[in-house]
DNA sequence: ATATACTGTTTATATAGTAAACTGTTTATG
DNA sequence: CATAAACAGTTTACTATATAAACAGTATAT
């Protein structure tokens, strides 16, 4: 299966190759039952439910119907099963281009998409991230993260740093996010831990002498984010979209003049 | 032994309840012969030769000689083990304070050091972040973010809010590197896979029609970071970092007229 | 027609993590 | 001092898990 790969291929890994559609479908044997796409499908929205813990070979292909070892027919490994889950959702779709919009505005566009990934997909950020992306939808959305610098009088270097930064700072968020949500969830059935609720514990651990500048941090309740109507910052990830988007100009303006 | 916990540890993880020394030595019975110091460095150092994957409890106990069980007198369950293992590594110098420095200075170092992390480690980024930081270790390199910030006119949702820009930057360069020094490490013996080496299979893959912007940006060698000489962002984190210090001053000052 | 390349399944193996029961040791208590 | 309780580390056992290998049936190329 995996010795029929494309030579277009190169030296990707399997996961990136099957999600480029490089492996070349059989032309003999029995009429495929199963496919790629709804293989992960199911793995999805399984994680989607009980988190990627509940992602077994096994409960995907149960699921299906079929035995685990059918689905090695089709996927190489486990570890390519989640290279393809990871690339599936990011096959968000990517709005058509605003010529006359700013490019502040598209770029808040970008990190906002992003981030509900993570909120949609809470397993997503659980996966290590190894390197650069390399599948074709996590591509498109870099490509997507750059359109709005197309016409900066910037080089590919300093692009693909800004995108690094809006993404990291997207991926941050998006954990930070989703455990809120998770905290929300929990509260909703108060016999369940709330995640979130460490404050107390802390406020006992956080000594001042030790630490002279969480200490403050702690105590006000903003560490844990209690009293979230006392923060001024608002809808908590804007603020530091808004720096970074800040420093961006600042660049920008310092090699215009 | 986890129902040894002392009260203080409220609701904290067992995980983070060990970390802080809240669990009770046992009184009677025979002297240990392990500890959980000794247990999470040698982990640790299972895991910066073989990765992360190399941490299996037999093998641990192995090294030192015991049954895999044995750990489990020490540390309720290997996710509690990664856990430690996570907070051991931000056990980092923290440098004396520098009040004559200024305040980009001391951010620059922070997160240099924290970079220096993911490099040190490998293994450190592949472990999920799930929310806020709650070990000992890492909430002093929480604290050390803070510091820099003592003295400006920001609260506290303020002052969060750029630590984890700060620190969400830091996460995500340390990746970055982290790979570089794997391919550097893989370009010395050359029979190895250079896993940044997917530079051809990208230009075969990514059409200038389906990906506009991305498209130059892998053709020049940006993408993959090929012709690093020619990369005039120099020192590739750095870059960003400025842009968020000056996203950064850029707020001061609006707060300050 | 038949060899070939497939399909999904069955069977088997290796490697986890960890629960429970066991043996021996130290300490607190009567 | 005797004994019970609390502990240490081990043995054994169980449950998942990923996945290799062999198998029986099916569609296609020659």
């Amino acid at each position: 299966m995996t010795d029929k790969i494309n030579e277009r291929a190169g030296s990707l890994p399997v996961g990136a190759a099957l999600s480029w559609g490089l492996v070349e479908p059989p032309k003999r044997g029995p009429k495929r039952e199963l496919s790629i796409a709804l293989i992960v499908e199911t793995a999805i929205s399984i994680a989607d439910k009980e988190g990627l813990s509940g992602v077994s070979m096994n409960r995907v292909a149960s699921e299906l119907g079929f035995t685990a070892m059918s689905l090695y027919r089709y996927i190489p490994s486990k570890r390519d099963l989640l290279l393809l889950m990871q690339d599936a959702v990011c096959g968000i779709p990517i709005p058509p281009e605003n010529k006359t919009g700013d490019w502040r505005d598209s770029m808040r566009e970008y990190v906002r998409a992003t981030i509900q990934v993570f909120r949609d997909h809470p397993w997503f950020g659980d996966l290590p991230v190894s390197g650069l992306p390399l599948m074709p939808n996590n591509l498109r959305v870099v490509d997507w993260a750059l359109r709005p610098m197309r016409d900066f009088p910037l080089n590919d270097y300093e692009k693909m740093s800004i995108v690094l930064l809006l993404s990291s700072y997207a991926r941050s968020s998006g954990l930070i996010q989703r455990d809120m949500d998770r905290a929300i969830q929990a509260g909703a059935r108060p016999d369940e831990f709330n995640g979130l609720d460490y404050t107390e514990a802390l406020k006992g651990l956080i000594r001042e002498d030790k630490f002279p500048d969480l200490h403050p941090v702690i105590m006000s309740g903003a560490y844990t984010g209690e009293n979230e109507e006392e923060n001024t910052v608002g809808n908590d990830f804007e603020f530091g979209l808004e720096r970074i988007l800040d420093g961006i100009a600042c660049y920008l303006d310092s090699r215009k003049k």
